[in-house]
DNA sequence: CTGAATCATTCGAGCTGTGAACGATATGGA
DNA sequence: TCCATATCGTTCACAGCTCGAATGATTCAG
């Protein structure tokens, strides 16, 4: 069952990629702007530990995003230290379609289900997950 | 959905990773020496495409395999280019100790959930991966 | 017998993520 | 006020992983 796990986790992350790739972004990109919608802005340490990863990294995702003019970089004016990333039109039209992408790759994904073994799945899921991620 | 398969899909084979380095190898041995169980002794090219790497990585799983005493490589006398790669008894015990493993990561995985949802739950990641999976 | 193909192996290259330094700013205590 | 310490963002060098091309040995076809 890991080994199933594992696997179609990977299928499913490389689908996504594959296909995100086309709007000039990585997995990782999305992860950042999906974390930057609720919340809204944050400091580039707070969205780190938000992510899981370490801040040099969002250093990296926050300048190719800035590039597409998805996020803009505002320094906080109560500590002139931080950088403020917060989310422009563009980046919200941008997020809208990784929210379509990833729609399609489940819907790629569960072809050949009915829909009531899909929803059984994406529940099952959805409950693992909550057991296991911290939240 | 994508993003929960993904992400639990990581977690999994993550811990999987960290609880098999206490054998001395990685996932990616232990899929050799599953890959080798059933089909017995193959050529380091068989083994490749069966895996979908490439050869030269086949070369460094097999030479540290080899090194634990887990495989062992005979030229095949039909076609001397080939090495012929075989489990040995302690490469057996290994792969005896992998599945154990991955049963307690199942456990660990599956911790608070009924026996019910937990068949339910293998009983439909198996369902999809023989449905996307290449077998 | 010779040229092309196949197998295992080695080696170099690209990509990713990490950790250590650095400069700028902030904070707390003498 | 001043100084030591901590924090934030940034840069940079480095390790780990996988792939692809080149190599040498061997086999096969004509």
């Amino acid at each position: 069952m890991v080994f199933n796990l594992g696997v179609l986790g990977a299928l499913a992350s490389d689908r996504f990629a594959g296909r995100v790739e086309a709007l000039g972004i990585k997995p990782k990109h999305a992860a950042l702007l999906a974390a930057l919608d609720d919340g809204s802005a944050a400091s580039q340490q707070e969205l780190a530990t938000r992510l899981g990863v370490v801040p040099s990294l969002i250093v990296a995702l926050a300048d190719q995003l800035q590039e597409l003019g998805a996020v803009e970089r505002v320094r906080d004016p109560e500590d002139r230290r931080r950088q403020m990333l917060t989310l422009t039109a563009e980046g919200r039209r941008l997020l809208a379609r990784c929210a379509e992408t990833a729609e399609a790759v489940d819907a790629d994904l569960t072809d050949g289900l009915t829909p009531a073994q899909r929803t059984a799945l994406a529940r099952h899921l959805r409950t693992l997950g909550e057991r296991q991620l911290p939240h």
